[in-house]
DNA sequence: TTAGGGTTAG
């Protein structure tokens, strides 16, 4: 008894011996055969006495507001009925029906409810409002509508405190018709221009999508309250508005309102779908300004916002100045470093908070073992694996789908499609997408389409993620007809094409060399190509030497992503294979004005518990001359198995001797010479590159599997590559 | 004795 009510109010109201006893009524009751406490107040008797004093009420007001479960809800609604207290005081029926609907019990408040109608109440608009709240507030939109409309049916009138719940009602189920006729009957009594009327229309119309109205209320209000404006600004916020969102908090700050932490943690998500450094830095100094950033939410909304605009390091500031924090805070900078490219950064904080009081959930778990997919790291996957399984969480569907992609994209496929094929009646269309994908990346584009086909015997409806990964499956292997015939498909299944689906299809076109035909694609598109579409083009006109095409990919990369050192690169490379030395010179040229440079390679391997990156001609690694000195001896060896070193995959303006030279010192041939040395023979060598595999490192790598009859796989920034017998599972095409 | 904006992570 005493953990559900404060001692506190017990002390104030002075009503300790008294609950005592109406406990014990209660539980009198519940050991009574058949007699539910809710069904059973039909209240027909009528009182003994004719008031109820107000520290009783006070007393039920204070175990309500203490109470947060059903049952406990129960047990103070049974002695209220056994003592009719309950007819004498409809503020208590109102509450008791509040708490039903809050504790997720809407039908026991709809008995109270007819129960107080039936029962001798002359009949009120109070009690009809507080049964249609409960409804609208438990998001159950057509027993809103419902009750609203019997309402009127009876006579009962409806007043100002009425529409602001059928508004909300309509708006939380988008339902414009019924919101519109609630609109007109607010009107017809007169109800329109209440305050919180016009602040619940503007939000219906908000979020029905009808911003015209909603703008057009809102700015005919005589008066506008902070609630009003922040209703406007949030409404922005959520369809994506943010610029308009802004423009609103600017106009908000002329009128002299200052925001409250509602209209901050909207200001700060639409300065996050802005990615603006510069807007969230002010929106940060002005909760820092009006002390609202000392609420949690509104902390973790700063660090949401900083991480989105890539600011890791202001996020951090926030995160460790907080007084206190939860899991949100914590999964929030570790989606940050994730999303940034900080993986390392993640796993460091993760580390750290292992002693704090901070509890992780489901959530952290899916955001660590993506961080794990995204360092290709297996060891460390499995170990989250591991921690997962021996944690309390539970391992729902999304978790599992995460593991099995996880393990997909550390290379280990085997173990994903065990995982499939273990959960057969939990799965969901993204343990299919994961799978399918996985394959394409693996380079098994055959099984991706019988996973395909099996989905739809299944009966599992194929989204635009599927088709995604189907095509690029398809890419991957060179399966052109297949794909062609997919791509045609995707309407019969009422997939909606989107740009990546076009992405894939001039990528799989063009890597096979019909460009003419991957340029047709591009110009029949509805809408304009993005960066990914045309880098597709251009990775093609690189592959098979179209420098006209790829001038017009360029230009048009160059004008939307005129920051992105890959393009500038890709088409130089495109120029110095045609011997094109003036539009190189005049590419680096324009790289260097802009300050962007060509990405250092970077490939990492796993030996033991440790990580060990090399870069090209790497002189930092600890083991660096060992593996020097085995990089030497593997080209001897390679030389002498018939590898020719491709000197076009060197620096084009050094001499020729020298680009052996460096050929010899690229990351990914230090790390396999590494992983050579280090790992067991018998063991697979696992490697993880920055960039794509080189052609030369791809023929070099060929030649070690079968030298030294090692399982060897790298993992590039597209695909995977199965070295084994002297032979990759790319078949060469990648 | 009832009312309007909404919590940040995946």
């Amino acid at each position: 008894m005493k953990s559900t009510v404060s001692d506190i109010g017990l002390a104030k109201t002075g009503m300790l011996r008294f609950y005592s006893y109406y406990y014990s009524i209660s539980l009198s009751i519940y050991h009574k055969p058949f007699l539910n406490p809710v069904t059973s107040c039909s209240l027909r008797a009528c009182s003994t006495f004719s008031y109820i004093p107000d520290s009783t009420e006070s007393f039920y007001d204070h175990l309500l507001k203490s109470c947060n479960g059903l049952a406990s809800l129960k047990q103070i609604h049974s002695p209220l009925i056994t003592t009719n207290l309950l007819l004498k005081s409809l503020h208590l029926g109102a509450r008791i029906i509040i708490k039903y609907a809050e504790v997720g019990d809407p039908y026991s408040a709809r008995c109270l409810f007819d129960g107080i109608n039936e029962n001798g109440y002359k009949p009120c608009s109070f009690i009809w409002n507080t049964m249609i709240r409960a409804y609208a507030n438990g998001g159950h939109c057509m027993e809103t509508l419902g009750l609203y409309s019997r309402m009127r049916r009876t006579g009962i009138s409806p007043n100002n405190y009425t529409y602001p719940f059928v508004l909300k009602a309509c708006a939380s189920k988008v339902l414009i018709l019924q919101g519109k006729a609630a609109h007109g009957d607010a009107f017809k009594c007169g109800f329109d221009l209440d305050l919180h009327v016009e602040a619940a229309l503007v939000d219906m119309y908000a979020k029905c999508g009808q911003f015209g109205d909603a703008r057009k209320i809102f700015d005919e209000m005589a008066i506008k309250d902070l609630v009003c404006w922040t209703a406007m600004v949030t409404a922005y916020e959520q369809a994506e508005k943010p610029e308009e969102a802004l423009i609103l908090f600017q106009k908000m700050q002329k009128d002299s309102l200052l925001a409250d932490l509602v209209t901050i943690v909207s200001v700060a998500s639409a300065i996050s779908q802005l990615g603006d450094a510069k807007k969230a830095g002010a929106v940060h100094a002005y909760s820092i300004r009006h002390s609202l950033i000392e609420n949690i939410c509104v902390g973790n909304s700063i660090i949401a916002m900083h991480a989105k605009c890539g600011n890791m390091d202001k996020a951090c500031l926030v995160f460790d100045k907080m007084d206190e924090r939860n899991v949100i805070s914590l999964n929030t900078m570790l989606s940050g470093y994730a999303q940034n490219g900080q993986a390392s950064e993640a796993l460091m904080l993760f580390e750290s908070m292992h002693d704090s009081e901070v509890e992780f959930n489901e959530v952290t778990a899916l955001i660590m073992v993506g961080v794990c997919a995204y360092l290709g790291s297996h060891c460390l996957g499995k170990k989250f694996h591991d921690f997962v399984t021996h944690s309390k969480m539970e391992i729902d569907v999304n978790l599992w789908n995460a593991l099995m992609d996880m393990y997909a994209k550390c290379g280990d496929l085997e173990t994903a499609v065990d995982m499939f094929n273990s959960k057969q009646s939990e799965r969901d269309v993204s343990s299919w997408n994961v799978l399918i994908s996985g394959y394409g990346m693996h380079g098994h584009g055959r099984q991706a389409l019988e996973l395909f086909s099996r989905m739809q015997e299944e009966g599992v409806e194929p989204n635009h993620i599927t088709f995604t990964s189907i095509l690029s499956a398809c890419s991957h292997a060179g399966l052109i007809d297949e794909g062609k015939k997919c791509f045609a498909n995707m309407k019969k299944w009422s997939v909606t094409l989107e740009d990546k689906h076009y992405a894939c299809m001039v990528d799989m076109l063009g890597r096979s060399g019909f460009l003419e035909e991957a340029f047709d694609i591009i110009k029949e598109m509805p809408s304009p190509p993005s960066d990914a579409v045309w880098g597709a083009l251009l990775l093609a006109c690189k592959i098979h030497g179209n420098t006209e095409l790829g001038e017009i990919a360029a230009s048009n990369l160059f004008h939307l992503q005129p920051n992105v050192t890959g393009y500038y690169i890709l088409m130089s490379n495109i120029y110095a294979a045609s011997n094109k030395w003036q539009e190189v010179g005049m590419l680096r040229q324009v790289l260097r004005n802009k300050g962007l440079k060509k990405p250092a390679a970077f490939s990492v391997i796993n030996y033991g518990k440790e990580f060990y990156g090399f870069h090209t001609g790497d002189r930092e690694n600890p083991y660096w001359q060992e593996v020097y000195r085995k990089s030497e001896s593997l080209a001897v060896e390679l030389r002498m198995a018939g590898h020719v070193p491709n000197l076009s995959c060197a620096l084009h303006d050094v001499e020729e001797e020298d680009k052996e030279h460096i050929l010899k010192y690229h990351s990914e041939k230090l790390a396999v010479a590494f992983g050579i040395m280090m790992i067991d023979p018998g063991m697979t060598i696992r490697v993880t590159k920055n960039l794509r595999v080189c052609h030369d490192c791809h023929s070099a790598l060929k030649f070690i599997s079968s030298i030294y009859g090692r399982k060897i796989i790298v993992r590039d920034t597209n695909r995977f590559h199965h070295f084994e017998g002297g032979i990759c599972s790319c078949k060469d095409y990648w």
